[in-house]
DNA sequence: AATGAATGAGGGTTCATTCAT
DNA sequence: TATGAATGAACCCTCATTCAT
């Protein structure tokens, strides 16, 4: 990843002013205002200033105005669905244990990600889809948890129940995370999981 | 105005192209393409033209791209809250009939209006946040609801069941109006009440 | 001209709402905005709109928007101009009074006619020249008068002077309008006499 | 930037094609242009081909339409007030050389600067004002001048009086400058001399 | 890799003028 | 005469993208 003339002189310190760094910026730098301003009123100029560099720099690493944008959703997505994997695979085999720790999970991603979040789970500042279809991804397998779980015993559909679950993390996740004060955290993952249909008493007694 | 019934004295005709029919189909061009294509990719020409008249027409209506916007999201809210309100008031004092009737009534309103439905509950085309705004107006009213019925009893947080519950419907309904086959309307509505805190079962026996 | 149904009961009244009046009305909206706004940033709809009357009503009277700018223009001069030869012939042979007279008169037309000496004196609102023409017309006037009474023995050139003279006179005259309480009249009046070479003391005893 | 004296270690020319050059092309395509056809019929596309750029180039260098003319008459006035104060200054104490000194400066500056002229003191095109406001400004000194000299020995009324010079000297040299054939430079300043009223003899003997 | 001036298509908006009623 | 809705050309301005250096 690094590094054009590390040999053994300089123990950590390179130009880094490399490429791949003034990509990273860039990349920060459209995170910082697509989360104020939205998509499409983010310039690429814009950007650019922000990383610090000219116009034209912009087009060396990024083939558009999309891509970049395309880039931290796709890149945070992956990042948080791991997280979200990992925490569950840690949290045993009772259902409601696992939707409480990936919720905690959540709100922990979106406490150190807050200008991500707002990107992905925001509302539309003229996104253009891109964060919406890549959400959707995700709904099947809410769906596919559903469907295991719930089994034919309920009146709930698993598709429209999953359509619900996501849009309802996506949005209170977006709401806490405009500020966090809104709501101790803890109450949020309480109410969510409590939400959630897993946490309903059994059918019968 | 109401020319259906009129008399025989008349000549014929009124000015049957007269500016309320304009503005009427400046509405409805600007609805079907705001659905289509959301706010920022409809331009005005767009709309007069859909409407069939010519793009300074547009400004003889509205003064403003965002003023055809406003107006359709403003009356279609207007309507729609005033549609729940009665379906409530008509329900009894059951907590979950009141919820029931309020989901029935609105996906009838989202089957009625495909396309207002889908400006105001779709995801974000670049509608500059009106939507939401208005949206959110509607969010307190939820939380007063909760705060009456669950009282201190449970661990759900009214703002943010509030948050979680507006974001659920809206895209729910949002998401059946794309394609009403994706599920029996009943069984959407089924769902929705199931999920709704008010169908849990009383915390004790 | 006038009137559909007028028996002979009403001795002088007559719907005086008549072509003749529409058109008077037109003429002071229009001198009212021009001298508000100026020519370009009054529009026809407005002008009609001050007049009480519809949009296209305008071009019953006036073939385009600047034919109603040249009426307002060519009739004030010629009203102007005949005042100040009225008052020039009254004054007697002293070239000086002849002066005083006409400058007097000028001010009392000013004061008269606020608006319309906005429009012909003012700054220019984008005139589009027509008054800087029509004013033009009148310095030949203002040379050969010079000539007449200068001779050969100054060093003062007719053109130039002519234009010089006109010059303050329009602008004296549109500063003090937009504020007559600037300075009394006869101030005015007096300073305007004073600078007139007329009124400079031969140039030898 | 100051390319023309270059040693040789130049590989051989700088981007001339400069941000400056292009800045300074469109100052002198829109003094042309609003000399010719005033502000209003003066459009951005229209100073761009003139100075051989693009539609958008215009908005790189200026902020608006209205920035460019801005520019060009509050520079020029300023050359000019400078120009008009190093010509007083040089002129000994002599009142009436004073007014000399500076009349042949200004009819220098103007032959130099015919566009620019037509610009500031030419008939509005639909300047909305700026250049009178400009000129407006040095009015105040015009009248302290009178005051200091006239003393309250006349009947001339100092603000009333600058008011007069000040639309005289602009009308002349506007009207001079359109075409200098009309009359001989120095009879246009011998005429701007006579009728300052400094030239005025004494009141007695 | 970087620069930054330049490009030019395209959108929103205004308004003088027309014309069917 | 009057109405007033409609027209459509024209203008200002933005910004994603290119390219010579």
């Amino acid at each position: 990843m690094n590094v054009t003339a590390s040999e053994s002189a300089e123990p950590a310190r390179a130009p880094e002013r490399s490429a791949a760094d003034t990509r990273r910026r860039l990349l920060a730098s459209g995170t910082q205002l697509f989360a104020s301003k939205g998509l499409q009123k983010t310039t690429t100029v814009d950007i650019a200033r922000g990383a610090g560099v000219a116009a034209g720099t912009y087009y060396l690493h990024f083939k558009d105005k999309h891509e970049l944008f395309r880039e931290i959703v796709l890149a945070a997505f992956d990042d948080l669905r791991e997280r979200l994997r990992h925490a569950g695979s840690h949290a045993g085999a009772d259902p409601v244990a696992v939707v409480r720790a990936r919720m905690q999970e959540l709100l922990a991603f979106a406490e150190e990600n807050r200008a991500v979040v707002s990107v992905l789970f925001g509302r539309d500042h003229g996104a253009e889809g891109l964060a919406e279809e890549v959400f959707d991804l995700n709904v099947p397998a809410i769906e596919a948890g559903l469907r295991r779980r719930l089994g034919a015993q309920t009146t709930l559909d698993p598709v429209v129940t999953a359509q619900a679950l996501a849009a309802s993390w996506a949005r209170v996740v977006a709401w806490w995370v405009e500020d966090p004060d809104r709501a101790p955290r803890e109450r949020v993952v309480d109410t969510l999981v409590e939400l959630h249909p897993f946490s309903r008493r059994p059918e019968h007694g």
